[in-house]
DNA sequence: CTGAAAGCGCTAACAA
DNA sequence: TTGTTAGCGCTTTCAG
């Protein structure tokens, strides 16, 4: 039995006349390992949990892919929950996932509260905050600067002109206002005046953005560009100049955020700020894998954004 | 113990105030389940596996959720893998999900071949087919019948007028062959030539779409209509046509599949195909739950589609 | 290099 | 209503 355990297992420690016989049993017997004794025994899963706010969303889905790809790398599996940013959801997946002994959680896109930070600490399971810091800069995280590109952003636009640049944006007092920080700062930069009737928080789909920005510019000094929160709602704001009878970029420009699959099949394509979103999900999981193994690394990773420049910018 | 593990599952043969004496002792201890040993002694997991090809498309993502939701309602967990329609990698994938004891597979969107069938019916673990049938019929599954999705949407062009209608679809030898039939069928039924070169097999993407209908387009006797297989090749087309100078729905109409929310964030909004692409997920995942359960049920479910007409078509 | 034995943390009879 | 006991199918010492 033992010797079974080590043929399974590589275990070098086995006459290769033996090996070969175990082998041949495994094969006649359609003998298949249990994970789960194995797991009980062993103390390690070889699974992963992950926590996100909604799979459906092509920006975690994109994530997902990147997280799961480099888990099939390492062998391990992975378990996927989606939290609808629902603090109380998050922390009872996280539970539930402690309870089935993964051996590690990716923890996506949500804001991390006292509480989180306390349940995460709390246990020896390693834990990645992806795509979203720790305000205390404590736990291990994996993500962009995310003031930094909203900055580059607004100035790049400044540096057009734009004196009026709208921001469409989500839920602003969360961990997203480190875009709004980049917003702000960009135009106290510059001497730009700001206005809050300039920022606007929405829900981050087209319906709520294409409605918004219409409203935006029909105001008496309406914005000249706009800036949004992700790809989506850029297109929204495309859409709402072109119904307006204006024309993008020739009247007003827009900047989406992400570069998804939608900023490249909307006329005119769209100029955003890419983050790479595959690269984040993957190197959150590689981090993963060297926490789970105790190795030396850094724990606060931070990937390079750019500016991808297209069509809806002149 | 065994009264922990009584009051644990919320078993009823415990008097209140031991209850109430144990969930303390939780509490005090912080003590948590190990749903590992959980599993090795019931023989339940709790955990089902979904084997699809890509969580990164949005179609896939949808579907994901929809299954998530069901799961979580009934409380199993999901072990999620990406497959790319690879049939090594599926039967690996699946025999990994085996080997970790999971109470049901759902497998998505590959091509059921006599291997799959054959590693199917040698487990006693329950799988269903989503979105995709087992051509003999006997595996559970959950999908429209794309057959006659297919039919209705030339029809629904030929009703029109268009003889000449393009046809953008991708691996046409495989399952996706349904969709093809329907095509044949409706031209067949209104005496319409088949012209096999307004039957394009391409990468199921906007670029790729872009260029094959753009060629399509400079035929002599180029098409009037697109159907196409998925609502990322139709706008792919839409934009062809605009770039061609032509106009859609005026020149040439256009109706994707699958009422993705790409379908509503173009211009002209697309007429497609509507497959529940949600509900598939969801009704498969509580089918899974009857099977596990020794239930009595259907199946084979059909759900139903139809046609969102929007600003694509006339 | 191989086998024996203990034990991982539970559930599920069974007895009390 | 509670406690005792025997596994679940592995891994991991430890002897040999």
């Amino acid at each position: 039995m033992a010797t079974v355990s080590r043929v399974v297992n590589g275990n070098t420690n086995v006459k290769p006349s033996t090996r070969k016989k175990v082998l041949k049993a495994i094969e006649d017997l359609g003998y298949r390992p249990n994970a789960v004794a194995r797991g009980l025994a062993s103390k390690k899963t070889t699974t992963i949990g992950v926590i996100l706010p909604d799979i459906s969303s092509l920006f975690f889905a994109e994530l997902a892919r990147g997280i799961e790809d480099i888990a099939t790398m390492y062998n391990y599996d992975i378990i996927l929950s989606s939290s609808d940013q629902n603090r109380d959801k998050e922390i009872q997946l996280l539970n539930n996932l402690l309870e089935k002994q993964v051996d590690g959680v990716l923890f996506l896109g949500g804001e991390v509260t006292e509480e989180h930070r306390q349940l995460f600490e709390s246990t020896s399971v390693p834990i990645v905050l992806v795509s979203s810091a720790d305000p205390q800069k404590k736990l291990p995280s994996v993500r962009i600067d995310m003031e930094k590109a909203s900055y580059d952003a607004i100035e790049f636009l400044i540096k057009k002109g734009h004196r009026r640049i709208a921001f469409l944006t989500t839920r602003l007092r969360s961990h997203f206002q480190q875009r709004y920080n980049g917003y702000v700062q960009a135009l106290k930069s510059y001497d730009i005046p700001f206005d809050e009737d300039l920022v606007a928080e929405i829900q981050p789909v087209y319906e709520a953005a294409i409605k918004k920005a219409a409203n935006l510019l029909k105001l008496s000094n309406a914005p000249t560009a706009f800036f949004t929160y992700n790809d989506e709602i850029a297109i929204g704001a495309i859409h709402a100049v072109q119904d307006q009878g204006l024309r993008v970029p020739d009247d007003v420009e827009v900047v989406g955020f992400n570069n998804t699959r939608f900023s490249q099949m909307v006329r005119p394509m769209l100029t955003t700020v890419v983050q790479p979103i595959y690269d984040i999900g993957a190197v959150s999981m590689r981090l993963l894998t060297k926490l789970i193994n105790n190795e030396e690394t850094h724990t606060e990773i931070v990937l390079p954004h750019r500016i991808e420049i297209r069509q809806s910018t002149r």
